[in-house]
DNA sequence: AACGACACCGCAAACGTTTGCGGTAATTTT
DNA sequence: AAAATTACCGCAAACGTTTGCGGTGTCGTT
């Protein structure tokens, strides 16, 4: 059955009329008789006729599709990115082509040739951690496809940008355990040369000082995975009589601290609240369940796309570029309510 | 900047010779002369000239892309699979379209459809739960467009398969907590009406013979799900004195489960040991780490693509199919150490 | 009877490539 | 010196569409 797909030369042949009238036949065009539309339209119907994309594409130069450049795909927030760009796209009619870089500078420059090369209308990308050099970004404006970062945006290339504010995120968390009545707030902070380990460490020290807190440095806990945090469980555990608050720069290591503590016979959030920043589902499972700052994924997505959009369909001006942030929002569950007892 | 991309035409017209002559230089065909050969390649390099990748589609009718169609990608499993995909697909030069479905039959036609349209190479996909009619799929045969289903197969189209064994993965965690001393099995179960819900408890019941244990319809539970175990909490607490061990049918039933024994003062593993079955990384953050079977997504992704690219590049006879069965994994941790404390 | 108006349709070029074939000039062979 | 070979290059068609323009035929109008 391997049969090539039926073309409007191939209706013309068999119907005996030129590809021309085929095709203003199917688009309505009033200069072909009613008598040819019909014939045409309901031959093209039972032969099921499609319109080859390619070479529509082509013609016009658009093609309709548009590349996603994304580190990595098995990742909650990168996974829901994409999910919030794929429900935009398909209502407007677009399709995706997704790339993954695996944090890969290399792959990144290739992927974005390949997009370019397959006439791509738009490009959304995040950056791998690795890019330090940003021709390739340049080389994108100069081809005249626009592009939009989200998250893990690229300051030194002007465009549209759709981000987190990580710092907020972090001020809210922060001060939603003062609110609780938290005194003494530890965090376990991310590498500071990264852009959320610096935001969120200083979204937490701004709360601290809002509300005339003492930031102690001591309690400025570097680590941000789960096996960090077993690794200065010590650490964490001598000063836990001083605290009765933690701030962790993801769920992941809140969760960790919290077993750490349970283990050593602090109860959670009786003895210290505990908010994480997040990253997954995990914090449903968490016991008790973690109160943390959502990231929206799936609206990051949405937008990024939207803002695509509006420079691919020219409903925008080109040079002019527009910054989204999206403040992640408070999620509050029983780790938080510190003095509580958990049944 | 808004330029378009140089074109074999234009460097023929700037350089005075006829296009043919450019595309032959540019694959060094021996008909042009060395000299010729040197300009073009020279001047090619100069303007950064990159064949149009539609064109070239259009006149091979090789895309070199793939069209994913998955239900959703938020979920562990599938955006797995898609990392395992895109990885085969870039080392044998293909880009993937990804379309999601939502579990919505209507949209399944239509981004298939639309993968048809624009001429992939082929296809792989995991069926909506809401399909009930395979038609769309029969088109793809005749449209000459190679299939291949993975995970959520259809069982009424002939094609290459790959798929987790689900029986075998419950059958391996069941066998494994009867090594570990376990007796009295309890097991939650998904609805029967899903392939998973039903392969996974046959599984289970499977070892149980296997070992001569009774299997005991009190100690089926049907829930599968964070919310459903704490809706039949009282049924599980009920039977808890009499068991030794829990099989469920995902992780994070598992998970809920030992943190609503916990809350009634069992230790896990010391008085019950828990198997999961897996769906994401929450396995390790759970408290104890939960013993689970690991469905391997990456690789069932891999192998997907892999029989895939058999078929479009015709390595593989046309009408001959495959099944790889990938069995699960058991991942041991501390949950299934029945007897024994933790610290 | 001649003219304009209108309805309907096809030619050909274009999008960017590749490639069979033919053509010209230079070189080698007799 | 004529013929045969070789080296090198361009024409044109093709992939499947769309669309400006021109062409034919049938009217109706003077």
């Amino acid at each position: 059955m391997k049969s090539q797909p039926i073309t409007i030369k191939d209706i013309a042949r068999i119907l005996g009329i030129s590809p021309s009238t085929v095709s203003r036949a199917l688009k309505d065009h009033p200069d072909i008789s009613p008598k040819t539309k019909q014939l045409v339209q309901t031959f093209a119907e039972k032969v099921n006729y499609r319109p080859n994309a390619l070479a529509l594409s082509l013609r016009s130069s658009k093609t309709n599709t548009i590349g996603i450049v994304i580190p990595e795909i098995v990742h909650h927030f990168f996974s829901s990115v994409i999910s919030g760009i794929e429900d935009v796209a398909y209502g407007r009619g677009y399709n995706a082509i997704i790339c993954q870089t695996n944090e890969n500078y290399q792959r990144e420059v290739i992927d974005l040739q390949a997009l370019v090369d397959n006439r791509v209308d738009g490009i959304l990308v995040s950056m791998s951690k690795n890019t330090h050099e940003f021709t390739h970004f340049e080389n994108l404006r100069e081809n005249g496809v626009p592009v939009v970062f989200f998250d893990r945006i690229c300051e030194q290339i002007s465009s549209d940008r759709v981000i987190a504010d990580d710092f907020e995120g972090a001020r809210i968390a922060t001060k939603h355990l003062i609110g609780k009545g938290c005194k003494k707030i530890m965090h376990l902070a991310a590498p500071q040369h990264l852009l959320i380990g610096k935001n969120r460490k200083e979204g937490f020290t701004s709360a601290l000082k809002e509300h005339k807190l003492v930031s102690d440095d001591r309690y400025i806990i570097k680590c941000d995975t789960r096996e960090a945090v077993f690794a200065k469980a010590d650490d964490i555990i001598r000063l836990a009589p001083e605290i009765d608050g933690i701030f962790a720069v993801n769920d992941s290591t809140a969760i960790a601290a919290m077993q750490v503590l349970q283990r050593n016979g602090y109860s959670i959030p009786k003895d210290i609240a505990v908010a994480g920043f997040g990253d997954g589902p995990n914090a449903n499972i968490a016991y008790p369940p973690l109160t943390t700052v959502e990231q929206k994924g799936y609206d990051i997505g949405q937008a990024a796309m939207r803002l695509l959009i509006g420079h691919i369909e020219g409903t925008v001006e080109d040079e002019e570029f527009e910054t989204k942030i999206f403040t992640p929002e408070l999620v509050e569950r029983t780790s938080s309510q510190l003095g509580h007892n958990v049944r």
